[in-house]
RNA sequence: GGCAGCGUAGCUCAGCGGUAGAGCAGGGGAAUCAUAAUCCCUUGGUCGGGGGUUCAAAUCCCUCCGCUGCUACCA
């Protein structure tokens, strides 16, 4: 049996992620990882905190702490949001850790014995203001082609033209504005890409059919242009330092560069699941030494701005150490969600973040909301007005109150027990036939993972369960015909029972309050692996049921006047 | 500038060579078990503009316009 090893793109540490961040890579990994389990399928889903570079270095400066704690404390309510979204991680792992440090030089050395990288002298910006090297888009100045006064030492945000920061008139560091700096040489190590294209380019035509558009258009455009040799380390102290064997020497105090070490991490987090569990190395390496994970099948779920790492950069990491590692099989990838048609952005707080997010409302009612709106084709954009009408709708209308009303009835007319009188006739076959076909392609689009096709269709589960009950109408024959209403709530309870299997990948929380209100529930809800006919013809009767409290409340008007004027819609 | 994606009903989107679709919103009706929720019916689009290929184009090609993103040391 298919064994599937999951990761999430990395969350960078300087700060609470957006809902940007939350759909793009860690909601729709967390999705496919239950639905696998569900299936009953062996899973592992990792995840952790990209923690290295500079953006780090500066976020810890600026909250006054040493970068080492800042990078703990923000790990630790990353970690917190992400079980808030009931994001159900094997393991939430963290870049900085040791195993990575191991997996991260060790992978280094080999590709340094197999002549992959070189050591290249470079120019590199020095402050003495800040006693450190910059970045180029940390070094700002006069544009010489636009004369813009703010242009970014790596690109000009004004006529867009692409700069180097010798380019600049009057640089000067963008941290402290001062002038005091210099241009340095500086040794660092660069990964010959180049001898890669060919290789890269067999290996992605073979995912010709198995990867989105987005994906193959991306990867393909970099091989296109040609892969320029990258450099990867940089000139600062927080991070993987490059170990002493590897470039004679030129490269002590040097770290790797983030985008290096990021991707390891996968490894390393799965290493570091292991030896938490005081498990042994074989552990994590049947998931990552193809010699020992023929069955896996590894699926990256990531934006798109990721893609480039994970279908050049990192697969030649894997592929140039000449060691076994097991590549991706299946990528994700994602567009963008903007507010409003605009960016996210963490920097300017413009949108809703994870934190706030859970403030405001359940787990469920975003996750809803995100998955039935993907940015799979194209960037899709949230507003406040279409998230509170969609939730209403959807969770709130459609399924919450087909789960009351039904529980509800069952209670004032049938003594809160699964009534065992009358046979199924001719609407629950027609309903028993058409939940046949919707179960079936709603479990083939979460195989294609198409998040937003999967939801309409569980959505018009739900809705046929509703239109199901309309022509059952047992508050109409409980008054005249006791055994043809009881053949009504005894499907509509089955149904109950059919949604919070269905449900449970994509609203955790919900699911498992629904399955509660027929019986408990198991951890992980499994998938309702049998015919309709079955399956919504399961329950004992003389059972008891209890409705569960409301499922959904609805968002308000009120509070969708507060949150806009809040968070700014529009 | 280059590259990529997108432009289909008021809104969000599907369809990607064979008589224009879904959900929401709007209109009408039914029902009253239920969070006034639900169910049925229904209005609504010359598929961004123009040109071409084809018996046939939203769907393929060219061109123009518009929006978004990327452009390699932010991640």
């Amino acid at each position: 049996m298919t064994r599937y090893l999951i990761t999430s793109a990395l969350p960078y540490i300087n700060g609470v992620k957006h809902l940007g961040n939350l759909v793009g890579s860690m909601l729709p990994a967390d999705v496919y990882s239950r639905y696998r389990r569900a299936r009953g399928d062996e899973t592992l889903f990792i995840c952790a905190t990209d923690e290295h570079g500079t953006p780090a270095e500066l976020a810890a400066l600026e909250a006054g702490q040493d970068v080492a704690t800042y990078c703990t404390e923000q790990h630790d309510i990353q970690k917190r949001l992400g079980e808030g979204f009931e994001l159900s991680w094997d393991y939430f792992g963290r870049s900085s850790s040791q195993q990575n440090l191991e997996l991260t030089q060790h992978l280094a050395r080999v590709l340094w014995k197999n002549g992959h990288l070189e050591v290249r002298t470079t120019k590199q910006v020095y402050s003495h203001a800040e006693k450190r090297f910059l970045p180029d888009r940390y070094v700002i100045g006069t544009c010489p082609h636009c004369g813009y006064d703010r242009a970014r030492g790596d690109q000009c945000e004004n006529c867009t033209r692409v700069l180097d920061p010798t380019d600049l008139i009057d640089p000067r560091s963008a941290l402290s504005g001062s002038k005091e700096i210099e241009i340095r040489d500086s040794a660092h190590l660069f990964l010959k890409q180049s001898s890669f294209v060919e290789p890269l380019r067999k290996w992605i035509d073979s995912h010709d059919r198995d990867w989105p558009n987005l994906v193959l258009s991306i990867a393909r455009k970099w091989l296109d242009e040609g892969l320029n040799d990258r450099g990867i380390t940089r000139d600062l102290e927080w991070g993987v330092p490059v170990p002493d064997d590897i470039g004679d020497g030129k490269l002590k105090g040097k770290v790797f560069y983030v985008w290096f070490d990021a991707p390891i991490e996968y490894i390393g987090a799965t290493k570091e699941l292991t030896d938490s569990r005081g498990l042994p190395d074989s552990e994590w390496q049947k998931w990552w030494r193809p010699e020992n994970a023929k069955d896996v099948t590894y699926l990256e779920f990531m934006a798109k701005d990721n893609v480039p790492f994970h279908t050049v950069g990192f697969p030649i990491t894997v592929m140039g150490s000449g060691e076994n590692w097991k590549l991706v099989d299946r990528i994700k990838g994602f567009n963008w969600l903007t507010y409003y048609g605009g960016k996210f952005s963490t920097s300017q707080k413009r949108g809703v973040f994870m934190n706030t997010a859970l403030d405001l409302l359940p787990a469920d009612y975003w996750r809803w909301w995100l998955m039935a709106n993907a940015p799979e084709s194209a960037d899709s954009s949230f507003t406040w007005e279409h998230f509170a009408a969609v939730v209403n709708k959807d969770l709130a209308d459609v399924l919450g109150n087909f789960v009351n009303r039904v529980t509800k009835f069952t209670v004032s007319r049938f003594d809160g027990k699964v009534p065992g009188e009358g046979e199924y006739g001719d609407e629950e076959k027609a309903l028993i036939a058409e939940l046949d076909k919707r179960v079936t392609q709603y479990a083939a689009y979460l195989e294609d993972i198409e998040y937003r096709k999967a939801l309409a269709e569980l959505r018009a589960i739900w809705v046929a369960g509703n239109e199901y009950l309309t022509k059952a109408a047992p508050w109409t024959h409980v008054k005249t015909d006791r055994v043809k209403a009881a053949v009504g709530v005894r499907m509509g309870l089955n149904l109950v029972h059919l949604f919070g299997h269905l449900s449970w990948p994509v609203i955790p929380t919900a699911a498992k309050k629904i399955h509660e209100a027929i019986q408990p529930a198991p951890a992980i809800i499994p998938w309702p692996d049998k015919p309709m006919a079955k399956f919504l013809d399961q329950l004992e009767p003389g059972q008891a049921i209890s409705p569960p409290d409301v499922l959904f409340a609805k968002i308000t008007d009120e509070q969708l006047a507060e949150w806009k004027t809040r968070f700014g819609g529009e």
